[in-house]
DNA sequence: TAAATATATAATAATATTTGAATATATTTA
DNA sequence: TAAATATATTCAAATATTATTATATATTTA
């Protein structure tokens, strides 16, 4: 298990279109470089990096299929936020009560939005 | 609803311890900035920097109360994904099953990791 | 109305992230 | 074994994020 800390890290890591892009295609199963390369449009160096990036950080890895790898989801958080990520949210949260509601709220006069 | 691609903003935003503690602390109900000084040790103005940030991607919203800011969420996804982020996960993902996976994945020869 | 309080803004410096270009490595095929 | 293929690594440049410092604004209190 993370600690919340490196959990925070994770998420950082995953805040990207392109590293998004790639753990989406390997919700669907295993896919090498080259199966990136046909849809992501980036270079195939910038393809590796993204990849090495999320290795380090413990959220894929792979297996080597003679000159392929082979690249797979390994942290089990990643269809969860990615879930969340295409979540529908209608409404926003309900405002707060009316006044005073803070610590120091103890002011007279209206409040004001 | 945000699109995808303000969603994947939105979690670069968010994924920053002190923002984060921001945002618990939010969960549990308004908070002005100097509710904020007690307990993050960073200076004012940069705890102001956060706040402003948060509000400029709608994740937070505020009403004037005298001369306090009390500040609060708006954007519902935030709970889930605190939530999301404290979620216990015990195991690793099921690796994937055995050759060959990938689209080009045919070549002969022992798998290895 | 002057001083005090609560907070924001602006400018800058420090740091981190991202991409691009060139090159390296490992494996397979001819 | 040389060439081709698939991918990674390294370094530098471009860009973005973060924190710091100084200062500004709005409101309240004396």
């Amino acid at each position: 298990m993370r600690s919340f800390g490196k959990r925070i890290e994770l998420i950082k890591v995953i805040a990207h279109p392109v590293r998004i892009q790639i753990l989406e295609e390997l919700t669907k199963g295993v896919k090498c470089v080259s199966d990136f390369e046909e849809f992501l449009e980036i270079s195939q160096p910038n393809i590796s990096q993204h990849l090495s990036l999320l290795r380090n950080h413990g959220v894929i890895d792979f297996y080597i299929d003679g000159r392929l790898r082979c690249y797979f989801l390994v942290d089990p958080i990643i269809p969860d936020l990615l879930e969340l990520l295409k979540k529908d949210y209608l409404e926003s949260l309900p405002g707060p009560e009316c006044c005073p509601v803070t610590k120091k709220g103890k002011y007279p006069g209206e409040r004001r939005r």
